[in-house]
Parts: structure tokens; sequence; C-alpha cells
DNA sequence: GATGAATGAGATTTCATTCAT
DNA sequence: AATGAATGAAATCTCATTCAT
């Protein structure tokens, strides 16, 4: 009955992942538990809190991000950015039970990765195969567009984004004419990330939660 | 503080975009009354359940997707798509706080709203602004993904969706090579809108109320 | 089936009583409401946590007791320290269950009740009822005394502490010799209300609360 | 690591009771095995439940109490009385954190304890030191009242009660006038101590445990 | 014998929904 | 028709207790 602890550990992420996916972040974390087939005294062990929880989660996404990225950057030819997206798509989309949180935490993660897409920017810039108008902010923002799709369509047509990215990167392509707007700069990136949702009135986002007598 | 009945729908709908947009859709209806400066059985004569009110706040903005649809394929020279792409994302960018019901509801408006995009592109096409490869299934997946960039930034930068716009709009642009990837047939456009969050195992998706003693 | 709303909150706060008096401060809130014959929904929303509800018993009793001393300043020859005792333990035997919170708030009610307390006094010690060498705090003290017999002997002997305070009388009338120890300073005494049982470690007191998703 | 049983019996005790006086009876057993350093299971090993912890912690200070009163016993000139409150009360203040269940067990102690302090009594009578209408009873009460003093002000004035008892004895000598209440029967005061807090419908007091899968 | 991970009942608190007024 | 007090299910989190190691 009694397991490695380590094991629960990666359980429990699994499971969350599961439940989210089904129900959204809303989902209880009695159904988590359940899922993981244990108690949620063990999952609170894991834990400290259901945010803990998400957050956990998210940063196994991020963490692969950056690998994935890192990883880009030794590819030949340039090519490092595309295959970036890709993967980085493709791990999302195996993940999208806590894309909802995914680039809403203050993170330094989201920096460190920040720091690869610049590079792998350069680099495909010096080979040509993107347009030289492009800024590391606008692969960020290519991030945030997959997940509209993945959160949308992953459940019945989980390849849906894989065209749409031809179709970005297509548009990203070296071109005779600039892109008409401007694109963000880094500090309104790192706005966005920050933290989002303030109150309308005092209200803070999480909401609380319960203590005994 | 008497109203007519249907300025009272209106300033519902108002307080609950508001509210939603700053809590998010786990907003309390009580707090939606209080900005609509109406009691909550008022709200709930106008809207049997929350989820009819998130669901005529879908409505609106997919309503107002259709009339700009509409409206677009009375523009010349094949710029119709275009102009819509800019219009719907505009008004989703004002109507935040229900984008994640947005796509995820069993509507004709869906329907009718594909129905008018594939007139815009085949339009789009003839004009050759548009790559003969692109097929409305592409369009609506754009949609998605002008939500997952406009849901992630419109707190702090209201505009991000624009320049990537613009990259899209080039990369639909006509082109020598195809898509790599296949695109979406119409009744996996649907499935996907039909439902989705379906219970892991027979857990129901809203939180159920009470009835008094 | 519905009730008028301050009938309520008397309701509440009489069970509240009865409740905390059987089980102690850590009798549940539903069962509190149980007895009061009303859902948990209002009692909360008459007393926004459990803890407003034990300050609310508080309240009452102290309001009480400053009404009793202050009409105790109204009685001839001396007297009314006597009959403010006698008064205060009365009250405070009929309010058992909120007893051990009663001197462990910081509360302007609690000043108030020392200032009158000290005009007692010296028009007892002005009559010769009451020994020179009493102060102010030796008066309180015996109120935490008798608090003491009182939450012990409730149950059984309703009347305990009577006869304990006619000995305690006995002791304050005047005598030759003065007390051996020193009396506390009434900032020492502010210090003890202001806020006991600080964490070992970081913990506070209250223990947390819960709440929903 | 390993320590011998007997060892481990009284860290554990210690430990309890520094944890107790800090959070209340309410701390949890973890944190006072942490503090003992062991485990929680060692400290079921040596206590069954946590109320047995308590327990013991009780009969502590109770056997401490009929050790100083038989020492008193021996004390010439009627004083032991005196002597024997005055050590009671110190040693209760240095151990606040099991008072609240002090004198509400049923235990042999408490008879114990009583008929050595109607011996104390007896002879202060005889010496002239204390007032003949004075019971053993009243004795007792007196020590529940030092117990809300010590609970209330051990922790910023750790001597308050020492001037307390010396009114207390002023008002225990002899005198002209009886007393005006009637004394608790020895038969009342045993009453009180088998057992407080009975349910108010059936609930009981110690929270229940849990067994594992 | 000792350990502490696991358990799950139970505590507090929120909120969609109803209905007396 | 409008109000908002009342309801109670359900959510999060704690902790006494057990038992595999």
């Amino acid at each position: 009955m009694r397991r490695d602890a380590a094991e629960h550990r990666e359980q429990l992420l699994a499971a969350a992942l599961k439940v989210f996916d089904a129900h959204g972040l809303d989902a209880s974390v009695t159904e988590i538990a359940r899922v993981a087939g244990v108690g949620v005294g063990t999952l609170y062990r894991n834990f400290p809190t259901k945010e803990a929880l998400i957050d956990a989660l998210v940063h196994q996404v991020l963490d692969a991000t950056i690998t994935m990225a890192r990883e880009a950057t030794a590819l030949p030819d340039g090519s490092g950015l595309e295959h970036f997206l890709e993967a980085s798509a493709s791990y999302q989309a195996k993940h999208v039970g806590c894309l909802p949180r995914l680039w809403d935490t203050d993170l330094e993660a989201v920096t460190t990765a920040r720091a690869l897409i610049a590079l792998l920017l350069t680099d495909a810039k010096k080979h040509h195969r993107i347009r030289k108008d492009l800024t590391p902010t606008d692969v960020s923002i290519v991030l945030f567009a997959l997940r509209g799709i993945i959160e949308t369509t992953q459940e019945r047509a989980p390849d849906a984004w894989r065209r749409h990215l031809d179709i970005l990167i297509a548009g990203m392509r070296p071109a005779e004419q600039d892109l008409a707007h401007r694109a963000l700069t880094p500090s309104q990136l790192n706005a966005i990330v920050a933290g989002s949702k303030r109150p309308l009135d005092g209200v803070t986002r999480p909401r609380n939660g319960v203590r005994g007598a």
C-alpha cells in the first residue's frame, strides 16, 4: 500500500494534468487525489496548496521549454527557432491542463526562456530564414497564440496547431515590407508575465482557502 | 432604482463583462448584480443560470462577429477577409471576460459565421490576396490563435495582437509552396465547437446550486 | 420560513453561547447554525468569520460589564464596587462559552471598564469599605480569578463563585498591614489584554480557514 | 538519535508542555514530536492518544500538588496551608499549557489531594491562622481561581497571582462574621471534577482520528 | 523500537440559486 | 417585478492516528 514518495509526486502531477485537462483548473483537489490513487493528505504533503500544484505543472512546461530552446541552439542553418516552436507547441499540447496559468506567473524561467529565444532568432536571421524586423517579443507572442489554438482544439484535433504554425512561419520569412505595427518592448512583455488579473475592487485572484479551528 | 426590463438586461451584460474581465469567469453573480446596480433576483429573472449569462455574453460576441463578417463581404478588392479578421479581433479584445467560453458552445451562430468566412475567403483568393491552399477552417483557427494572444496580453498591451496579425496575414499571402500540414475538415471543426470539457468520470461541469428550505 | 434578520443575529448569538458552553470554542460553526435553526450561510451573512462571532459574544459581556460598572457608580456608601463585582460575575456565569477569549482581545472596551473600576474603587476607599493599598489592577485580576472559578464550576455548581467572592471581599476590607506583593502597573495589565499567545515559531493563533474554488 | 524509552517520555512531556503553553491545547501532535526531537510514531508509542498525553501532563501537576501538600503537612504553626497554596500556584504557573484540563478529569488524585488539604486546613484552624467557617471545598476553589489568573496573566506578568493570593489569605484569616454564602459540599465538588463538557446532543469531545487504507 | 508518509473525517468558508417579502 | 436573506453543497486545507519500512 505504501509507495515511494517520489513516485507519489509524479502520480499527483500526472493526475493533476489529466484532471485539469478534463475539468479545467477549477477541478477539485479531492478529484485529483482520487485519480492519483492517494488521499488528499498526501497531495497536501507534496504540494502545500493547490496553487503550488498548478505552479509545479507550469514549471514542468517552462523547464521543458527552456531545455528545448537550449537544444535548438545547437541546430545548424538557423533552423533552431523553427524547431523550437514546433517542439514547444508539441509539449504544450501534452500539458493543456495548466496552460491558462502558463504565462501568468512571475518567473525567472520566463526570462531565461526569452534570452534563449533571442539567441535563436539572431541565428535564424543570420541564415536569412527569418525576416529582419522580427523581434524576440514577437516570438513570445507566437507562443501565446499557439496556446490559444491548443486549448481550443486539443481534445478533438490534437494536431491542429501544426498547420497554423506553417502559416505563421511563412509569415516570418524574409519579406520586402516591414510589419505595419510596432513590436512589444521587452518590458511590456515583462509586465504581462509579472501578474495579470488585478482586482476590480480589492479582491485578489486565487480565492482563499480554509483552516480548522 | 426601478428601470426598464430591457435596460436591466443590458446593465447586467455590461456588468458581467466588466466583472468577468477583472476576476475571470469565477467571479460571483452577487458581484455582477452589485456592479449592475440590481439585486441577484433580478439577475436570475433575466438569466436562468450563471451559465446562461455567460452564454448571452458569448452570443453578443458571436453575433457581432457575424455582423462584421457580413459587412466585410461588401468590401471590394477581396480585402474583406483581412478587414474581418482585424474587426473581429478588435471586438474580442473588448470582451475578454467571456473569451474562455467563446469557442466552446454548441452554437448555430458558429455555423453561420463559418459560411460567411468561406465567402470572404473565396473572394480574397479570387483577388489573389490570399494563398489558394488556405481553407475556411484555417481562418477559424486564426480566431482561436488571436484569442490566445488577447487573453494573455489584453491587460497590459491591448494592441499586441495587431502586429501578430500582420505576420499571420503575411503568411496567408499567395506563395509558391503549399502548407506542409493538412487542414482541418469542417466536421472536425464542428466537433471542437460542439462541446469540450466532458467529465472525466461522470462529473458535470457547472457547479450546482441550492434550493431554499 | 423566512425570519427577521435581527432575530437571526440574536438566535445565532444565543446558539453560539450554548454550543460554546457545551463544547468549548472548538465547537463547529455547523453545529451552531444547526442549534440556531438556520443554515451556515446565514451564520456567515451575520458574522464574516467564526472569530467575529466569538468577538460579538465577548463584546456582549464587555458591554454589559461596562453598563453594570456605570450603574454601580450611582450606588451610595461606597458599596458600588462590591455590587459591581457581584453583578459582573453573575453575568459572566451566564456567558461561560466565551470566557476563554474574554480578557484576550485588544479592546477599548477594556480600557473603558478600567476607568469605571478606578472610580468605584476610589469611592469605596473614601467610605472605608476597602483597604487603601488596593489598586484598580487588583480589581481587574479579581475578575480573572472569578472567571477561573466560573469556567470550572459553572456546570455543576453555578453559584460556587459567590462564596469565594465573600472571602475575597473580606480580604479587601481595610487592614492594618499592607499586602506583601506589589500591584501590577496599568501598563502591565494593558500588555496582558493587548494580546497573549504569541507563536512559538511563527504560527499565529487562530488556525486558518478554507475557501471554495 | 536513539534514546532510552523513559527518556523519550520525559522529552515528550517537556515538549508538550512548551508547545501547549505557546499554542494552546490545539497545538498539533506533530509539532510536539518535532520539538521533542522524535517522530510522531514514538509519541504514539508512549501515549496512545493526544488526550492521554494531556492527561499525563495533568497528572504531573496533580502529583506534584499532592507531594507539595504532603510536605506542607510537616510545617509547624499551622502555616502549612498557606505554604501549600503558594507552592501549588507557583507550580501551576510553570505548567500553564495544561491548565484548561487540570480540574476536568475523573481522577482519584484529586481525592487524595483533597484529603491532604483537609488536614492542612484543620491544622491551620487549630493555630488560629484561618477562620473557622472555611471548608476544604473553599480551598479547592481557591485553586480554580488561581488558575484563572495564571492562565490570563502568565505570559506578561508571571507573578501577578502572588498579590491576589495575599488578598485571598487576608480574607481567610479568622473573622467576626461568617461568610454569607454556603460552602460547596464535597460531593458537589466531586461532580465538577468527574467530568464536565458533555455533549449537547450526542457529540463527543475529542476529535476522532483516522486509519490508513 | 522508531520513523514519518499516508489517510480521510471534519473544519471553515464561498457562492449559485431560491423565494418570502 | 425586484430584492436580498437564506440555503447547503462543495471546495480547500488540517491533523489525530495508523502502519509499512
